[in-house]
DNA sequence: ACATCGACTTGAACGTAAGGGT
DNA sequence: ACCCTTACGTTCAAGTCGATGT
């Protein structure tokens, strides 16, 4: 098995190269085949029964203006429609939809009535639901029709699954945390607006009958294969291929790769920023706490972003004044810094660290006659950081920080945690453990679960009854034992057998019940997925299935196992990252 | 130098199919 | 067989970072 994993591991490498020598100009492809996105599906109307109400009144509206209407009522419930950003920026979008005499008749949001709507599709959504084995059969194999249709395309020589293929629907946009957008309508993407993207020699996507796609390119520079600009941040949205494809494999090691490049030299910046604080420039006493602050803390780099445009979302390089509290003393601690800011996806960041005194000291001394909203790094962006940090290493940038410390703690917790004669579900409870110390230091949270309480009293529940039988079966056992004694009989001792069994595997079911408890609980707040998909060398979690003799299943789905696969099939037990 | 753009990765939330328990 | 979770896949927003333009 070794060797065989060896011979693979040689395969794949020299595959490597010659991917290598024919990818110096920066070309991703030759060869580029693909069907084109799917649409979204037209506006059907209304049927004539659900009504629209105005200030009490029954107000039928023009189809785009009803089109719009929809949006809202489908969010209903949702807390978004009760945000005054959210339903200005709504009602705004929706009067351009609007005809003129709608315009005149409709002038407060607040006198609209859209329960009529949202209790249809509340309607529609249960009938879903209601449908019979056959039709919903039915539905399943139109979605698999359209997959096998246009969810492949062919680059080089390989079919490979594509991550997005269907072109996003209209609707109204939903920021994350305070986001001034909120509410605004996305609109919907014709043809017209589509870049496709392809080689020149394989069969063009048709666009629908009579309409033309904006443009037809033949890039081989970038992975995309449809392009088109969205209309709230005029961001470009792409459709690339899936995870499991070979370009993106590709990418996902070397970036691994890197990350072990920073391992081998992580004690030498490390010394050269701590040096680097002693600096008579103050650009570079920034620099040097930032970076700090990025490896020891795992923050991300912090871009600036356009003001009103974008929820108010800091990293390193954005923290202002007002997102640290400096303490000299707290309980038994010195010179201790508190974070407290909204990172990405306005996740709040919170944390308490004790710092070095040179930190705290050059802490202060960026704090002086600032105010709450300055920078506090105001000599520093990412720009300047990053140029930096790629003149210490080749390819090291902020975030291979967070890779590698992600990588490197999986790796060191797992050694730590797993102790070679504990079963596999303890092994498994050890493993999402070191996951979870990872899923902590990169701040990755989740809210808990709306069944959580339900769903951990029904496991005590469980456990519970588990415990009961248990004893029971104890006691049978025990009952067994002496029969035994007094009979000696063939029969009797078959019992005590039957009945030992019994209590293991009963055992062995509560202690099972009893991980699953603890992790669950652990787990409350706690994502572990994007840590696991996006920061963890996959090779250290397969060398220690490998090692463990942990069944693979058990630490990754079918789609992880698929866009792991180059990982899989490298890494032996001795992997080390 | 600084702003903006383009391509790509990272991220939490959502909707639903699947799978375990009764 | 049915119900009820829950894990999974999907969605699309929000980051990072290099390139390009001014």
């Amino acid at each position: 098995n070794g060797k065989k994993a060896k011979k693979r591991k040689q395969e794949y490498e020299d595959e490597e190269e010659e991917e290598e020598e024919r990818s110096t100009d920066g070309s991703k492809w030759k060869f580029l085949e693909h069907k084109g996105p799917v649409l979204a599906p037209p506006y059907e109307p209304l049927p004539g029964h659900v009504r629209f109400f105005y200030d009490g009144k029954l107000l039928r509206l023009s189809a785009p203006a009803e089109e719009v209407a929809t949006f809202f009522a489908k969010m209903l419930d949702h807390e978004y429609t009760t945000k005054d950003m959210f339903r200005k920026n709504f009602y705004k979008d929706w009067r351009k939809e609007m005809t003129s005499e709608e315009k005149s008749k409709i002038t407060d949001i607040n006198k609209c009535n859209f329960t009529e709507m949202s209790e249809y599709f509340k309607a529609q959504s249960e009938a879903r639901k209601q449908m019979s084995k056959d039709e919903k059969l039915k539905i399943k194999e139109e979605n698999e029709r359209i997959l096998q249709e246009y969810g492949f395309c062919v680059m080089d020589n390989h079919k490979e699954r594509i991550g997005n293929f269907r072109i996003e629907p209209p609707g109204l946009f939903r920021g994350r945390g305070d986001h001034p957008k909120m509410g605004m309508l996305k609109r919907r993407i014709r043809p017209e607006d589509i870049i496709i993207n392809c080689s020149k020699d394989s069969k063009h996507p048709k666009p629908p009958q009579g309409m033309r796609w904006k443009e037809v390119r033949h890039d081989n520079k970038v992975t995309w294969l449809v392009s088109w600009t969205e209309n709230i941040q005029g961001s470009i949205k792409y459709i690339m291929l899936n995870p499991s494809s070979r370009i993106k494999g590709e990418k996902d090691w070397q970036k691994y790769e890197t990350a072990r490049r920073l391992k081998k030299c992580v004690d030498r910046l490390r010394a050269q920023y701590r040096e680097d604080w002693k600096s008579k420039e103050m650009r570079v006493r920034q620099r040097a706490v930032a970076l700090y602050f990025i490896d020891k803390l795992a923050l991300r780099a912090g871009n600036e972003k356009e003001e009103g445009e974008t929820a108010d979302t800091v990293g390193c390089c954005s923290l202002r004044v007002e997102h640290i509290k400096l303490y000299p003393k707290m309980d038994d601690q010195e010179y201790v810094v508190e974070f407290d800011f909204l990172g990405k996806d306005s996740i709040r960041y919170y944390n308490k660290m004790p710092v070095e005194k040179r930190v705290f000291k050059n802490l202060q001394l960026f704090l002086e006659n600032k105010q709450p909203e300055d920078d506090l790094f105001d000599r520093l962006n990412t720009s300047i950081l990053n140029k930096h940090l790629q003149e210490l290493m080749d390819g090291l940038t902020a975030k291979v920080f967070r890779t590698y410390n992600a990588s490197i703690t999986l790796q060191q917790q797992l050694k730590e945690l797993t102790s070679p004669d504990e079963s596999i579900p303890a092994k498994i409870l050890s493993y999402n453990r070191a996951n979870r110390a990872v899923a902590i230091l990169c701040n990755h949270q989740r809210a808990a679960p709306k069944t959580f309480e339900k769903s951990m009293q029904n496991l005590q529940t469980k456990i519970d009854e588990k415990q009961k039988q248990l004893s029971a079966t104890r006691k049978q056992l025990k009952g067994a034992k002496t029969e035994h004694k007094a009979s000696h009989d063939d029969r009797s001792k078959k019992m005590v057998e039957v009945k030992r069994k019994a209590v293991q595997r009963i055992e062995e079911q509560l202690m099972k019940l009893q991980m699953q408890a603890t992790d669950r609980e652990e787990n409350k707040q706690i994502a572990l997925g994007t840590s696991k998909l996006n920061y963890l060398d996959p090779r250290i979690s397969v060398a220690w299935v490998k090692k463990w003799d942990v069944p693979i299943e058990k630490i990754y789905n079918k789609t992880q196992r698929e866009k792991f696969a180059w990982a899989i099939d490298m890494a032996e037990e001795d992997y080390e990252f």
